[in-house]
DNA sequence: GTCTATAACTCGATAGAC
DNA sequence: GTCTATCGAGTTATAGAC
């Protein structure tokens, strides 16, 4: 957790996740990522144990990013709590069409490669699976009574998720946006029904004030 | 497409293809099938040219296989189209329970591990999901008018899979089962209202008119 | 903290007898 | 078709000078 105040183990720490997450960790040599990294073999194995020790503090290193990198941005260009959500999807889109539709969510590759083979590495990717779902949680709470009342707002953050993640294989695999976009308008069109089931309640049972609908 | 009628080229393609699947591509040796399968390398070099021949191979392989061991068992088990999906969503359920929940979808998992390394097995892939995904569909269209006359069942199809991926995903890196529960159940909640709409509609036109709602 | 050189090992693939 | 022995390249990690 505290920051090394080094610029050589800041650098090695993204050259490596760069490469883990985008051609994987097995494919990954240390001699890639001393060559991307500008870096000698010597002053990696001064900052780090391992190969291992490398990956797992680079999973450290993904989560602080998380906030600043991927939320934030999308947080402040949306106000709607519930188009936050669609903006960071948007967002996920807008990498694919960058990397010319080869990319991946960093943490879903890591997830499928390394996530049991070291246990270690599953909690750390754990807890960064946990705090993408904490975000996009947070969203659906601030959407208050636009929600039906026993929705629970944990598990519609997973279910972002995992649509988030489905969608982002098959359209890789496939070289094929389209399949993103299917996925996350039928998304879309769960949340316009679960928001309609709210309004209707809201109808139902209005507390003495005016039912408001969107 | 023609089988080789050989007992050891099938031993080294599933022995092969269990490892590739489960342990990862890269992270498999050549030593690891061989002890596997019980043959030795001059074996394995007669019969494939490469590793890579071997995935190739072994992709083919493993298309042969998804409708008589994925879906037929569950559509065998099931008459109710609809029920049929869930079936095949409870049938992934099953092998998390059954593998302590380190279980992936074999295709997900190379899809994201060697699916943009080599075109060559990417496009293998992509025809394994596809033949995924259109055996969905069909139940999809099998279902008639219990879904929405509008509704594109491809992209429902699309939509099916990927929360199939994304939830396995999420359940084997929590070790956690409720993590595909919560998923496959916010799939069931799309469907029941989808199934509402269809029918609202042929209320709406049983064959003359009707005054409508909504 | 950084550098070069290299040890110790495993990898995929091959050769050639049978 | 199957076997054993092995090659050469590439792997992670270390040693020791600076």
């Amino acid at each position: 957790m505290a920051p090394p105040a080094s610029n050589t183990r800041e650098k090695l720490l993204m050259a490596a996740m760069e490469l883990f997450t985008t051609r994987g960790y097995e494919a990954t040599s240390i001699a890639d990522i001393l060559e991307r990294s500008g870096v000698n073999s010597g002053s990696l194995y001064y900052f780090f144990d391992s190969k291992q020790d490398l990956l797992l503090s680079g999973l450290d290193y993904f989560k602080t990013l998380l906030y600043p990198i991927v939320m934030q941005p999308n947080f402040e260009a949306e106000s709607d709590p519930i188009e936050r959500i669609f903006a960071v999807l948007a967002w996920y889109r807008r990498n694919l069409v960058l990397c010319n539709l080869d990319y991946e969510c960093p943490m879903g590759k890591l997830a499928l490669e390394v996530g049991r083979h070291l246990e270690a590495a599953r909690e750390k990717i754990a807890i960064n699976f946990a705090a993408w779902r904490e975000h996009i949680r947070q969203c659906l709470d601030d959407a208050g009574n636009r929600l039906p009342r026993d929705l629970d707002r944990a598990t519609l953050a997973t279910f972002v998720m995992t649509v988030m993640e489905g969608a982002l294989m098959q359209a890789r695999t496939h070289r094929d946006l389209s399949f993103y976009d299917q996925s996350v308008q039928h998304l879309r069109s769960y949340f316009s029904q679960l928001q309609a089931q709210a309004a209707a309640q809201i109808r139902r049972l209005p507390r003495r004030k005016r039912t408001n609908t969107t």
